[in-house]
DNA sequence: CGCGTTTACGTCGTTCGTAACGATA
DNA sequence: TATCGTTACGAACGACGTAAACGCG
């Protein structure tokens, strides 16, 4: 059993039982990833795929569980790898970050620019994703920090840390009545007028959904859309009212009327999301607490060590307080 | 980096930095270890070791959390080649348990002699210790499986299933005094006279100890012994009035009188302690169920495949019901 | 002078890539 | 026939063991 080995066998699961890319994706040439494939299952004494034919048909079952092992050594081979790397201080690295389009497109944009800048010899990359998906990414090793949000408790993969706190916004055209109605807006307002918001405030399970239902209402929801700049795009058509996060609505949109609904809808914390066990490179850590300031370096690393989310976290800044530090 | 690399590091860790020795542990020459160290050191850019002239003198800080790493790393592999060996159905094999004397000499015997009968060709290594050094042993991976005994809560190292029950026992010499006392038994009577007991009784965090400063008692602890053959030994001769666990009077001690202490000290749990994230070999499943009868199979994957100590076990039986299995 | 480590060297095994072959849809 | 996996072969590398040299107590 080789290290390399390994790596072969969660190459080829990763490029879907096709032996000639996984070969690819490791540099190196398929011979050799079929050669050491049958060594591995001749020492373990049985098949690790069912074959059909030639080809690999399906992962057995025993071969899943050795899988699973398999990628623990692979990621402490990589922990050893970033102790190493820590020690001898480099600077250059990747940094892959899935995350959700608002946090990449509002949030992020700071903390990855002071990255970018200290350190220009890592390559950031961002996968953006639903949430859901974030956390699959994370949890197959394809990313190395999440950032994810949620309306109550952290997600339950991996360590969370708790970055910032934020609230929805309604933003309507300047013309907009709703804009010259009593001001504290209700969710009976809201109700009247047709809504632009998130693909995600169609699901049965969303926060805005939720507010809803509770208030026993029924939003019209004139439009979904992947992303805030398209949902700002269409309030501007005059589509509709849009509902969005407090992050999206930037200085610059001064067209936009910014009614607080923070009385409305329970307000969201935003992760970040590391994954159990893991080493960090230096310039991740950074990040890190770049990205979230009222964490300490040492806060993170006990999270990690511990592996168990921490007793309590220092209180998390708003989205207001996080992008002005204190001055 | 190899796996044999950070088998060699381990190794000479284990042996105590002794190069030389660790090479005969691993089967290989001196000279190899050596060049494979280096070679290790070279590529990760730090020594791992900090030498004193040529010899290995410490390891450094970054060389340990390697190690620890690498620890997790070689302990996968043998994950991997247990599910394997399962597989193949493979009926040799070793099994290293780490416990006390008293669980070795008198409650393990039976479950043992099954193993042996049904696995001859499982080679069986008890390692006695006290209970810190046996938790040890298991944390250091030098053991498969811990048998411990604690007042309350179960050990925290790993992952604990209660195994049974027991009491404490008074025994006397057949004409002593105290059995003709008034039959329920009083610490106040205990503390008259003269005790033989376990070398642990002298800590202060013992329970027998616990148990006389509860009562504003000082006990006369006339002789402590490793182990209760030798306790009942000197029972016999006079130097005292024993204090041990009742699994330790056989039906053959018919010239011992048996005066019933579980009124007096507070019962105990004998837990079998497993590694955190370990397949088990299908005989030490088997083992296990058989000591513990009262736990499923089931009931063990899943604890360790949570490694959170699981909600509710199955009700321990006490130590008679559990050397004679319901009838 | 013994113990333990390093260095040097020769042999063996293994890996890897190229190239040809085979099977499958 | 195109795609994907296996087999075959030769070259290069790397691991390992033996033997000798070096340092240290």
């Amino acid at each position: 059993m080789t290290l390399t080995q390994l790596r072969y066998l969660v190459a080829i699961v990763d490029a879907g039982l096709n032996i000639t890319l996984a070969a690819e994706h490791v540099h190196a040439t398929q011979p050799g990833l079929s050669k050491q494939l049958r060594q591995l299952e001749d020492e373990l004494g049985f098949q690790l795929f069912v074959r059909k034919g030639k080809s690999l048909d399906a992962i057995t079952d025993a071969g899943s569980q050795v899988l699973e092992r398999a990628r623990i050594m692979l990621a402490e081979a990589a922990n050893i790898r970033a102790i190493a790397a820590n020690l001898r201080s480099e600077e250059h690295g990747e940094l892959r970050i899935a995350t959700t389009h608002t946090q990449a497109r509002f949030a992020l944009p700071a903390a990855i620019g002071s990255l970018n800048q200290r350190y220009p010899q890592v390559s950031v990359h961002l996968q953006p994703g639903r949430d859901g998906e974030v956390l699959a990414q994370l949890e197959a090793g394809h990313a190395d920090l999440a950032v994810v949000s949620t309306v109550g408790a952290p997600p339950s993969t991996g360590v969370a840390l708790p970055a910032y706190h934020w609230k929805r916004v309604v933003v309507a055209p300047g013309n907009h009545p709703l804009a010259a109605a009593p001001h504290p807006l209700s969710l009976a307002d809201l109700a009247e007028v047709p809504l632009v918001s998130y693909e995600s405030s169609l699901r049965s399970d969303s926060s805005l959904r939720n507010a809803f239902d509770a208030a026993g209402l029924q939003p019209q929801i004139a439009m979904t859309a992947s992303d805030a700049d398209l949902i700002k795009t269409y309030v501007r058509a005059g589509l509709g009212v849009g509902v969005l996060a407090e992050m999206a609505l930037l200085d610059s949109d001064t067209d936009l009327q910014r009614l607080p609904a923070d009385h409305l809808f329970a307000a969201c914390t935003t992760w970040i999301v590391l994954p159990r066990e893991t080493v960090l490179r230096d310039y991740v850590l950074e990040f890190i607490v770049d990205f979230a300031p009222h964490l300490d370096r040492r806060d993170v690393s006990r999270a990690l060590a511990a592996d168990t989310p921490p007793t309590e976290w220092p209180p998390a800044p708003s989205w207001q307080a996080h992008r002005q530090p204190a001055a």
